[in-house]
DNA sequence: TTGAAAGCGCTAACAT
DNA sequence: ATGTTAGCGCTTTCAA
């Protein structure tokens, strides 16, 4: 058998209650016995058993994570290791440790979500993706669980703790960086319409392009899946109309990556035919051809709120419903330019 | 307080064990008291509590993941997410939750695994990356402590159950299908020594080159942290040669975006002018212009396997210790052709 | 400031 | 096939 405190308490000459205290780091223990414990503790290699600990106080320290459905392509995101940072920042900052559950489908998702809420093996979760209908969150919600989600709540928005950007905004700043270039005919790509911030990117893009007096044009409007078959398909399409686009933003780099190489395939040249915008600025962002203009949505720091208010909430059970927007920046590369004034009518 | 095994048993009037037997699904009970029993915890909204469970049987069905530094680049290679989910497949069918640490340094590391080891949050640990001289590994290998490495050990091989590809054998077959095309100037760009896949795939691309009877060149050789500046420069480098290559195998897909990018800015084409190969064919590599010609390392499989045997050890004390090798696949693409034989003398 | 003792909710002998 | 009971290792009143 391993170590226990009472084999600490017994080589310290105290109580176990003493030894847990010193443990616990509690004030009322006189500096002597501390060290004396401490001592006893470092002769025998004790270690606290956590699991004893969590069932003794009804409590683990210690976070889960809910990912998004490990099938979806957007899985592969580097979105995802680089939010996963930001939240074990946070978490380590106040010394909780992370659960993972991942699952093929949404069923899936949810049983492990009910798994690790109702077994009692963290204390509050975070949702790293947000989509429309998602029943995680009503679970959530009726057992009044604390949870932060990153993105923007489908329903009930003022009564979910949430991290987003204001992705609304974000895309109308992308959409009036290329007005603002000269163009005029721009086209939307995003991703599937289940997801919160696509609906959010595409309001941005309308709103800008209303604000600057031009009109909508739905074959302009793409969403997908994208990546791979389906997107590129529809990139040829939208490339083929009468007027095409000379502008276009992307809800995300990945996806950029694959509307660059669509692109070149149909012999159409980045920034000189068409100028992109794109989402997220990862990595990927500058080493695409050519450099993308990508809105940087601070990734890292969406987790590390995420975490951290997280952590709050659940040593504080009467904290606030409250609603974190993290800022955004577009960083300018080389894949937008003025319009090619020679086709233009 | 939460429903528990005693208030089951009352409403099902049954003796508290003979519900813990239900809860384990124990063969040596009644089919009929089965459904007794399974019926009050329905009623009764019963799930049981996991830290308890963990306490009482010495054991948590978790299996702990150890990621490598979260400040490498390597953080944002997709190879985590796919890897992710092979060991999340593995440790789902065997019912096993998974717990994470990450950390900044080595150190941070280190000490987020002697948590969950001695904190007992875990039966057992996956390694997702290898590098020499890992003090972890020496941890794990003190206390006898269940874990599988997700690469080549860098010593007591024998000794340390892992899951690998062959990437000398790999590399060697990336490096002749250069050979093959009629390349003799072929250059080698790797990640960081200390990863032993970069050591193993360099020395797989030695061997091809010395048993085609071609020199070695201490010129052609490149490893580097790469990714953003350090490595453009060494690409820039090799291409000033006298007889700069015609031929380069990457080992990584995430590097070969960058070296195709950096080709770009010298305006040299691939595969016109220099073929690439590269490795572990995420998505990436079809995305890339030209689409990566690249060994396929099945990364989710290393997972898969990872987690599987892992939990066959943690449940079969005296499970030898294995060495799984998981197969490879050159993927062909449009990175690669003939060499340009105006350019040979 | 410290100790004694009653749980936390479950499992696993041992009995029957 | 099922019941009894003694822990698992810790926290937390309550008392001193």
């Amino acid at each position: 058998m391993a170590v226990t405190i009472k084999d600490v308490a017994r080589i310290a000459n105290v109580a176990p209650s003493t030894v847990s205290r010193v443990i616990a780091d509690s004030p009322r223990i006189s500096e002597e016995t501390k060290q004396k414990v401490k001592k006893a503790m470092e002769k025998l290699g004790y270690h606290p058993n956590q699991n004893a600990r969590n069932l003794a106080s009804q409590s683990t320290q210690t976070i889960g994570l809910v990912m998004p459905s490990s099938k979806d392509v957007g899985f592969q995101n580097p979105f995802f290791p680089t939010v996963l940072q930001g939240i074990s920042e946070g978490a380590h900052e106040k010394n909780y440790a992370l659960h993972m559950t991942t699952g093929k489908s949404k069923k899936e998702i949810l049983e492990a979500v009910i798994q690790m809420v109702q077994g009692k093996r963290v204390d509050g979760v975070v949702l790293l993706y947000s989509s429309v209908e998602d029943k995680v969150i009503s679970y959530l919600q009726e057992r009044d669980f604390p949870f932060v989600l990153i993105g923007k709540p489908y329903k009930d928005i003022e009564e979910i703790t949430h991290v987003d950007n204001d992705n609304i905004r974000a895309m109308k700043d992308a959409t009036e960086y290329l007005i603002q270039l000269g163009h005029r005919q721009i086209g939307f790509i995003g991703g599937s319409m289940e997801l919160m911030v696509t609906a959010d990117r595409l309001h941005g893009y309308e709103r800008a392009l209303i604000e600057a007096g031009i009109d909508l044009k739905k074959e302009y409007i793409i969403h997908q899946e994208f990546l791979r078959e389906g997107g590129q398909e529809a990139v040829r399409e939208i490339m083929k109309l009468r007027t095409p686009p000379t502008g276009l933003v992307v809800a995300d780099d990945f996806m950029a990556l694959g509307v660059l190489n669509t692109l070149d395939e149909l012999g159409i040249r980045v920034p000189e035919d068409i100028s992109i915008v794109s989402f997220n600025n990862v990595l990927l962002a500058e080493m695409a051809k050519p450099p993308l203009t990508s809105v940087d949505i601070n990734i890292f720091e969406l987790g590390y709120q995420a975490s951290k208010n997280l952590i709050t909430m659940v040593e504080n059970s009467n904290e606030p419903t409250k609603r974190l927007i993290i800022s955004h920046r577009l960083i300018e590369r080389l894949s937008c330019s003025r319009p090619n004034t020679e086709k233009l009518e």
